[in-house]
DNA sequence: ACCGTGTGTTACCGGTCAGTAACGCTAAGT
DNA sequence: ACTTAGCGTTACTGACCGGTAACACACGGT
């Protein structure tokens, strides 16, 4: 750790640690986030992981250094993910903030109805987390944070009335849109989300 | 259970079991309501439980089958207690279905904003128990379903255009602002839920 | 006086949980 | 040829999980 030596090539270190690092590694965590997204993160357990990503529990722990350490890594890999495809799909439409939102509406509800979706992974563990100190809920706060902000953003450079009442608004619809995911099926309320969202939207503009 | 004795009395049991029955049972269903809304069903225990309603074990299972149909009592006594609230609350606007949609989210904002909200009991249930056979589910479901029938039916009464829009809309509105309090806190979009369903009402109506 | 019901108490079951120790193998880097 | 890092394997710990057996007591109705 603090060892003077080494003072060789850590450059190479850095490519070969960027390049095909560990496969244990990677298996484990595409494992855990399919599990956990389907069955919940209390509901699984480290050895099922392990023995689902065909490795075993010491493998786990030589690249983790516990299971709440892994939810938390899963929950920045999925905050990513989503980030990317919010940030994909609002290029699409880039300097109309109208059709962005829109476009973010239609994906999310085409996303949410699909036969294998339980909603937004981060939202799920914020239910089921309840310890204040679990290294996951720094992440799930950030991110929706950020996501609120995001909406405001957008709510402001459509320059619609009270952006940050819009905002808001649009993202209660975005979160009930995951929960009732949940709760009432593929063909519930979610179904109706991006009409809502647009509705509000012209409730708030000209 | 089936036996063909006892035709003396079977009414003086009836009375005394829909009377003061069992103390422990309802010490019990208090503590156990309490436990699993703030910390999750998943993360409280029988033994928990028991020691915290002031028994044990033992009384628990001589009182409930398992802990899953606890749980799913525990949900039943939920619904109840929140169709008591809307019934009670559209009771002092008979007639005009518009105030009683109003007055709902009113009531819905005051409740959820509060420190020790955690959201909707059932919804955070469905988020947790993944066990398709969990017999907390149907709970579940009725209870979702019957929101939403209800949604449509003061939409229909108010002649909204469109009312199946615009009660999944409220809904999706009524969902994301339990699930905003749980990810977001208490001064999250949940405030604004009462202004954007009045403006998604207006938008409905003329 | 008697008996049933509800309750408390203790001890236990098998299973699962997260996490660790110790050993052996292999393949890649030097 | 030698080292080392990564991985597999087995066995284990201590705690907790849901659930049960057996026994004791106290009280209320007959």
């Amino acid at each position: 750790m603090i060892l003077p030596k080494k003072t060789q090539v850590p450059v190479k270190e850095e490519v070969i640690s960027s390049g095909p690092k560990s496969r244990v590694r990677d298996r484990i965590m595409r494992t855990a986030s399919d599990l956990f997204y389907r069955h919940g993160i209390h509901a699984v357990g480290v050895d099922t992981i392990a023995s689902e990503a065909g490795t075993n529990k010491m493998s786990f722990y030589r690249n983790f250094a516990s299971k709440d350490e892994l939810v938390a890594e899963y929950l920045r890999s999925e905050e990513r993910e989503g980030m990317l495809w919010w940030d994909e799909t609002i290029a699409a439409h880039a300097g109309n903030p109208r059709l962005q939102i829109e476009s973010l509406f239609d994906v999310l509800v085409k996303n949410t109805c699909e036969d294998d979706s339980r909603g937004c992974a981060l939202a799920n563990a914020a239910v089921e987390i309840t310890e204040p100190d679990h290294p996951a809920r720094p992440v799930i706060e950030k991110y929706k944070a950020d996501m609120r902000r995001r909406f405001h953003q957008l709510a402001r450079e459509m320059k619609s009335r009270e952006p940050e009442a819009l905002g808001d608004s649009l993202m209660l619809l975005w979160e009930g849109a995951y929960l009732t995911r949940v709760t009432m099926g593929q063909h519930g309320p979610v179904q109706g989300a991006a009409k809502a969202a647009r509705a509000l939207i012209a409730a708030y503009t000209d």
